[in-house]
DNA sequence: CGAACTTTTGATATCACTCAAGGGACGTGG
DNA sequence: CCACGTCCCTTGAGTGATATCAAAAGTTCG
């Protein structure tokens, strides 16, 4: 099929640009508004995070609270921190998907993290002077700032904070682990099996997932970036899993048909999230 | 060049068996033994190492050489702790090299972090009761065991080193970060000239280098199974850097002949190894 | 309807893997 | 002392997975 040409691909502005605020976010603010949206409600997210860790006090409770609301909205595609640039607070995330990130000089761009509602991130990083990794959004968030001052005057005053704060930098480090398992040891499919699971538990963990299904709004191109592939492969990847009837994935949204055979696939062990009081 | 057959390849024992304590130290007990030798004079790598990042105390100083002064040799391919497992302590490397790593169940395993003299690792994660990875020697080494109730008597009773305890959790996560960029952007040269650079500069900031060369007594394969590529493409990278008069590699002594292109291969910036106060 | 972005598909190229074999270094045992 | 085994490094050849290039079709918004 010989047809006329003037779709031009410009695939590789958003790879040397990729979080320059100049991309489609007006396309994605919907995106959060499918279903659970990402969007936790009565109990706040971090709250809940917390209480599976750790013993909050009620003042740990009512600071969380306070944190709250103060937070404010973020559109999508927005830097948050810049590499190597200096922090100016942690970041704590309430609605919507954020993640962690490093670029090399050629502008490719390797996601290090997802930061989903409930996470916070650089809790002790922010007293360094130098970001090692960039944290943007990926959909419209809603997130808090954590400053230096108030980390110190108020998650290291308390006994339970301070233990969650270890816990959490635990799961980061054993999740960082995981990753490099996947990009050095997996095929395509087996990593993005494994990341599939890793969101899943953790959506699941904060109440963002209906059944065995939950929004995904991120672009096959930021699945690429995650999983160390190219974007066309990360297209084909997922449609095996589909075929397999693995998978569903439709309208920004995934639907695991086969969990068994999924966490088969990725050989996935969710020990390393410490979910376990509630992970049913 | 048909000859005749009695070598046979069994690689296959090695990659799936790969910690079990039956490899041939005695063959690699000599190689610690050459020229630096790994084994640092006068100065506890550690308190080298800790001085750099804060100002310790005498106490401090004095708690870390008696802590030297419990060590005890281990012999190669031992492992300290197994994946899943309970820990009994935190580990200081006093001489040797040793790596974190994790496993498939087809046998397949990732190196995650190497460990050189003056590192600790798990220092939080003893008071967890599962590691999430485990940790093994690669040569002999010199290892002094850090029990919970020695940190919570020890290390966080002091200012300086629990301050030091976060800022090399600090530098464990950006490491890791730069690893995922490793495995999920560059390719196998690249790969190979990131790990040299960043195992040169951590190497020289506790004395263990000679002019640009350092004793490099690791196989192969445990590179090729840190880089995410096969043994036999772990050997050719190597080959690449050398013809092109890059780095030279004999008897297990790495040196490196020209460092600027090196480190431009690698595109190193050795800011996140936090060395800064003796970097050169 | 057009612009921008994303997803999908096809065709080709290439990097890295696997299989296979030989060689060197070192230690072991007859 | 020499033959042999083991481990590691090296090389060659064929294959496969993934990248790259190119283009079209579907979405959403203006």
């Amino acid at each position: 099929m010989p047809a006329s040409s003037n779709a031009i691909s410009n695939k590789t502005i958003s790879e040397l640009r990729p979080n320059i605020v100049l991309r489609g976010s007006r396309q994605r603010e919907h995106w959060a508004a499918v279903d659970e949206r990402l969007v936790p409600t009565k109990p706040n997210p971090a709250i809940r995070k917390l209480e599976r860790l750790v013993a909050l006090s009620a003042a740990d409770r009512e600071w969380l609270e306070r944190v709250e609301a103060e937070a404010r909205p973020v559109s999508a595609r927005t830097d948050l921190m810049s590499e190597g640039s200096d922090p100016d607070g942690a970041i704590l995330i309430l609605e919507g998907i954020a993640c962690r990130h490093k670029h090399r000089a050629n502008g490719r761009r390797q996601i290090t993290a997802y930061l989903l509602p409930g996470d916070v991130s650089d809790l002790e990083a922010v007293f360094q002077d130098r970001m090692p990794q960039g944290v943007s959004t990926i959909t419209p968030c809603r997130i808090a700032r954590l400053s230096p001052r108030t980390l110190s005057e108020s998650v290291h005053q308390s006994q339970a904070l301070s233990q969650a704060a270890r816990i959490l930098s635990l799961i980061d480090e054993a999740t960082y682990g995981e990753w490099l398992l996947n990009l050095g040891c997996r095929s395509g499919v087996e990593r993005l099996a494994h990341l599939i699971c890793e969101l899943f538990h953790r959506l699941r963990a904060v109440g963002l997932t209906t059944g065995n299904s939950f929004s995904l709004p991120v672009t096959q191109l930021d699945l690429a970036h995650t999983l160390g592939l190219s974007g066309v492969h990360t297209n084909r990847s997922p449609q095996e899993l589909r075929h397999q009837r693995v998978i569903r994935l439709a309208e920004r949204r995934l639907t695991i048909l086969d969990l068994p055979r999924l966490t088969a696939i990725a050989e996935f062990d969710p020990s390393y999230l410490n979910l376990a009081p509630g992970g049913g």
